[in-house]
Parts: C-alpha cells; sequence; structure tokens
DNA sequence: CGTCTATTTGAATGTACTCAAAAGCGGTGG
DNA sequence: CCACCGCTTTTGAGTACATTCAAATAGACG
C-alpha cells in the first residue's frame, strides 16, 4: 500500500528512486488509521501533522463568523492533506479538516518533516513541486471563481475531477463551488433536463 | 534600491544575509524598467522570468472564454510577481501580467532560478517560504470568497492591504474581489452613507 | 481645453439565496 | 425484514444581491 506513496513522489519528481531512497523516505513517517468523522485538523489548535492518505476521503472547511462552513480541499487517496499554515508558522490552524470517511493515511510531524527534507535535496524537492502544483491549482481556482458562473464552475469540475464528484456528498461539493446546496441541486436538474 | 530586495529575503527567512551572500543572490539577477502598460508575462507564451519589483506597481489577470478580465494579484514595490505556472511548467502561460505604473524590477530567468537554488540552500529555504506565504495567502482568499459576501470582501481587503486600495484603480479591485466595477462603486457608497 | 478613461447613478433583469417542506436514501434496532 | 430515524437532496415561493444596459459625471493626461 505505500507503493501508492512511492509513486505519488515519483510521478511528482519525474523521476525514480531507488529502494534505499523510499526506505528511507518513509521511515519518516508513520501509519495511521481513522474513523469516518475523525478529526485530522482543528481550527484554533496547532496542526502537527501533515497526511498522505492511503485510502479513504477527508476534506478541510473554513467556519466564518455566522458559523458557516465553506470547503477548502478535498482529498481521497494519493492526496496530501494539512492546514499548511498552522503546520507551517506553528500557530493555531484556521482550518478543520475531518474525514468524510473511515481512511488510513501516512503521517510525518514537523520535526520529522524537517529533518526528512534536510536529509535528500531529492525530498525538499518533492514537497517544494508538492506545493507548486497546490499553489498553481488555487491560483486557477480563483481565476475561475470570479469569472465563472456557477453552473460553468461545475461543469468543469465535474469534468476535471469526476472521482470526487462520485464519492463527495452533493452539499460539499457546493460548498466547494462557493454555493448553496439547494442552488446546486437546481443546477444539476437544469443540466440534466438538457438532454 | 537593492537593499528593498534583501530585506525582502532576509525577513522572509527570518536571518540575516552576509554582504556576501547577499551579492551572490543579487548576482543571477538583472534589472530592468518597464513602462505604462508594458507586458510582464502573456498567456499562451511562455513566461520566461520571476520579477521583484524594486518600485511600482503591477498586476495579473485572466481571460476567461467571454473575454472577460479576471485579476488574479496585484504587486508594488517588495513585491514579486510571474505566471508561476508558466514559469515551473515551462509551459504557455495562462496569465497576463501588466505594469500599472511605470516601474524597475530585479528579474531572473528559470536558468538562474535554477543554479541559484543550487548555489546556497539559504536561497532554496527562500522561495520555498516565498511560495508557502502565496499559498496560504491564496487559500484564505477561497475561503473569504467562497463564504462572505462582496461588502466584507471589500471591508477586509481595504484593511488588510490600504496601500493597494490608494495606489489601484477600483474597477480593478472590484475585478480582484470577484465583482463588477458598478457593484463595487455602490458598496462604497453605501459604506460612506453609513458614517 | 478636449479626449479618453474611470466612476457614479438609475432602472430593469437575473442568478443565487432564504425559508419551508417534501421526497429520497441509508443505516439501525426491534 | 421492516419500521423508523437522521441526513441528503429536491422542489416551491418569495427575496436579496449583484449584474446588465445605459447614460451622466468626474478625473487624468496630453
Amino acid at each position: 500500500m505505500e507503493n501508492l506513496l512511492r509513486s505519488n513522489i515519483e510521478k511528482t519528481i519525474a523521476q525514480q528512486l531507488t529502494d534505499a531512497e523510499f526506505d528511507s523516505f518513509i521511515s519518516f513517517f508513520f501509519k495511521k488509521s481513522f474513523e469516518k468523522r475523525a478529526v485530522l485538523t482543528e481550527e484554533g489548535k496547532k496542526c502537527k501533522y501533515v497526511y498522505f492518505l492511503l485510502s479513504g476521503a477527508a476534506y478541510s472547511y473554513y467556519i466564518n463568523d455566522e458559523g458557516e462552513k465553506t470547503v477548502i480541499q478535498f482529498a481521497i487517496e494519493n492526496y496530501w492533506i494539512t492546514d499548511q499554515y498552522s503546520f507551517f508558522s506553528e500557530k493555531p490552524g484556521l482550518y478543520f479538516t475531518e474525514a468524510l470517511e473511515p481512511l488510513e493515511a501516512m503521517v510525518i510531524n514537523r520535526e520529522n518533516y524537517d529533518a526528512l527534507c534536510c536529509s535528500n535535496h531529492l525530498f525538499e524537492k518533492f514537497f517544494r513541486i508538492l506545493l507548486q502544483n497546490a499553489f498553481i491549482a488555487l491560483q486557477y481556482r480563483i481565476a475561475k471563481t470570479n469569472s465563472e458562473e456557477a453552473e460553468r464552475r461545475y461543469l468543469e469540475y465535474a469534468d476535471t475531477y469526476p472521482h470526487f464528484i462520485q464519492r463527495i456528498p452533493q452539499y460539499l461539493i457546493a460548498s466547494f463551488l462557493g454555493i448553496k446546496p439547494q442552488s446546486l441541486s437546481r443546477i444539476r436538474k437544469k443540466i440534466a433536463e438538457q438532454h
């Protein structure tokens, strides 16, 4: 199952790892299981870990002053998830992260993360590229959120991430797209009627 | 004037540089001036440079299928700006970047960027933290965009970035916030009337 | 000054939201 | 296995916020 992590790294850095390199990499992690609804990161509490999902699903969300949730990110197997702000600044977290399904994750704490990055330049490069890709995707998401109507955003999202649409409750997809569940329901109805 | 860059680095990595280190750093850059409306990055064209603004102002924007602009990012002196996607992937750019005022920038190309990062671990760390901070700010922006109404977004933005509000045309601020210039004008009127 | 661009204002429209309730679906326990 | 409960999705009616279209005003620049 850890092969998932290995291929994730190799794909990201576009380069094979030796067995020794991967063994070294993985020695900084521990494996942990979470039940459905388990909390991985919490607003107001320091986020100590970065998670790589081996199975299951999770999502991060923000709660505003009115107590409304807004989904920030989804993750399923082969995805990384954490509260970056809190993990790197070591300040209280901004977001909650919760298991949507029972999940298994490879987990690394900050101390090990730093040590891992220092131990081999390849590993630092890996995390840099991961961050770069996440940044690029976020920037594109902002561009789309601000320039397209909800229907288009949904269509593009469903097209780009069909695996999320299948597995994640619709009211969370709606939140991710910045609309209410009732609105997404109507949008889907309208799309369906056009066929 | 390059001192601006030095303090930018030192503040980011929370550490002083030696003169030798900074001289080495800056040797990978060249200085360039741009006139108002000059184009720094262009959609469809490979973005070859990262820019650090010494003076002036610039902004990046996305153009959707309907030809509508959406502002992605503003930059004034002491800010970094580029099309990250294109610069790192070396694929055609997604965004335009344009000078809002005549500007002076320290410029680095990809080859030098890579060499710089390899030359000293501190420099690689610097760019990593820069990216981290940008990512964190973007994530927060998404959370706000999706969870707050336009008036609140404007108030928070004006409060957090007053120097942008002062210098940047209102129709670009509106675009950045994901609304039309007419709407921002009305929002500002409403706010003003409440005093 | 005159021109071009940005901002403001007005009126009508549209998209998404709120409130409310019904229908659908899945899991649990009797 | 079925009945019930809780949660998700759908639907309806009315509303609010932001948009569009249009035009007037204000500002900046040569």
